[in-house]
RNA sequence: GGGGGGUUUCCCGAGCGGUCAAAGGGGUCAGACUGUAAAUCUGAUGGCAGUGCCUUCGCAGGUUCGAAUCCUGCACCCCCCA
């Protein structure tokens, strides 16, 4: 058994423990059985996901037994924690999909096939659905005191808002996470729940309710949640969040996420993030103390990331797009390089024959592909020295495309500014 | 019900008969610098067949050689007195 508490602790993912004392040398004993629980709140994990995602694995690679519980029924209602507003409620259909989307993300990153610490998913839905309201009031409802309820954080932060309610319904929510603890106490001989620091009243609620139900005892951990050095969230960018799903963020744009993370937030991001051990991730510091300009911490945090959860194939393309996209001129490359390379660039498509005689018009092939919004832009850009046509700048205003402007078989590549770009097929 | 103020280009906000595609700021976009960071600096910012033309200043009319600017009506907003 590995020492898995010191080992969270020195990374910093121990924000608060029920019991500190016992806990860890109950952990050092043997197989214990520990869950995390996730909203299907999407058909993909995100950025958000990734560390109670990362802190259930690092438990399997200490020997325990992880259970991954998407939360089917909790995501019907909402959890009020660290929400500000009564969530819209989601379709069962919708909720359906997204737990077949989420599942299928898990399989990377969890080990669900390694005997006794074999990774469990399940869904809360498959428990609760048949739960019959009378039965939940008379067995569970009643265990919990309402003014211990309304002491809650999450709870009393919300009714002392004054621009937004709290229904009964999202109120009742930490009945369902804490018979969930329970449940899986019963049925999985869990022990143990972790969480975000948000999910400290509910774990705790859990621990309550095995006590009154079954005189268990049981435990929890909360972890601080990945914010950035500013406060703000972790995993969201201008253009939205970042998704652990290929078809939502490409393994480029996740890499180049990692990449460009704050220094401030680095040491965090390896800590929490990686398998790095102390000595690697101290050297990495004190490489980021020194010559910050190397960026070795970025480097190693978007390869150890992207490689989880894009694999080796997804990494090999981050960095290939990576050294076309900041790098020299685009030419000797086929259709398929460029292709992979701006799999998520839009493109456009025009007739060879355009090529011919005098060309197209450079100014007129940016607003078809979307790099400006008029001619007048487009010249603007062009002006301004932002139009580059297989990453070579060009400046003449009345610049026409030819075939000798193909950076492979069919395709020029024009970019704008520093990283728009777009793609022009000739068929 | 009585009195007053407002509606301007993505946003805020000047303009109050021609020199107004409309000051200034914000935002955005480019460029320089740089570590694909932050900060900073520079430039651009209605459209188009680009020294010119066309469409914008709540909406509809009118006065005038000429209106965002004056008049009339309409719509919406705000404030003060009842």
């Amino acid at each position: 058994m590995q020492k898995i508490y010191e080992e969270l602790a020195w990374r910093g993912l121990i924000h608060q423990c029920t019991d500190d004392e016992f806990i860890p040398q109950w952990l050092n004993e043997g197989c214990r059985t520990v869950y995390v629980g996730f909203d299907p709140t999407a058909d993909s994990l995100h950025v958000g996901s990734l560390m109670p995602l990362l802190y259930l694995r690092r438990f399997q690679k200490a020997g325990h037994r992880p259970i991954a519980l998407v939360g089917g029924a909790t995501g019907m209602i909402g959890d009020p924690s660290g929400k500000s507003q009564e969530r819209n409620l989601l379709s069962v259909e919708q909720l359906e999909a997204n737990v077949q989307g989420i599942r299928s993300q898990m399989q990377s990153i969890l080990d669900f096939d390694c005997g006794e610490s074999s990774a469990v998913l399940l869904n809360n839905f498959d428990w609760m659905k048949s739960f019959s309201y009378l039965d939940f009031l008379r067995d569970i409802g009643k265990n919990f005191p309402v003014n211990v309820m309304m002491t809650k954080d999450s709870v009393k932060g919300r009714l002392e808002r004054t621009d937004a309610g709290l229904s009964y319904t999202e109120f009742s929510y930490m009945l369902l996470q804490a018979y969930d603890f329970v449940h899986l106490y019963d049925q999985y001989d869990c022990h143990l729940q972790v969480g975000g620091s948000d999910q400290w009243g509910n774990i705790t609620a859990g621990i309550d309710l095995g006590r009154r139900m079954y005189s268990a005892q049981l435990y929890g951990i909360t972890c601080p949640l990945l914010t950035k050095s500013d406060g703000s969230k972790m995993g969201k960018t201008e253009s939205g969040t970042i998704w652990l799903s290929a078809d939502r963020t490409s393994p480029y744009d996740f890499y180049q996420y990692w990449y460009n993370v704050a220094d401030d937030d680095a040491g965090k991001c390896l800590r929490f993030l990686t398998d790095l051990n102390r000595e690697e991730i101290q050297a990495l510091d004190s490489s980021r103390e020194s010559e910050p300009q190397k960026r070795e911490s970025q480097t190693r945090l978007a390869e150890e990331l992207t490689m989880l959860v894009h694999g080796s194939a997804g990494l090999d393309a981050a960095k290939r797009a990576k050294e076309v996209l900041f790098g020299a001129e685009i030419n000797d490359l086929s259709d398929n390089d460029l292709a992979q390379i701006f799999a998520d660039v839009p493109s456009c498509s025009f007739n060879r024959d355009v090529l011919g005689g005098d060309g197209l018009s450079l100014s007129d092939a940016m607003v078809d592909a979307g790099l400006a919004k008029s001619k007048s832009e487009a010249r603007r850009t062009l002006k301004q020295g932002g139009a580059y046509i297989n990453n070579q700048r060009v400046t003449d205003l009345d610049r026409m495309l030819s075939e000798s402007d193909l950076a492979s078989e069919t395709t020029i590549v024009l970019r704008s500014g520093k990283k728009k770009y777009a793609l022009l097929r000739f068929q």
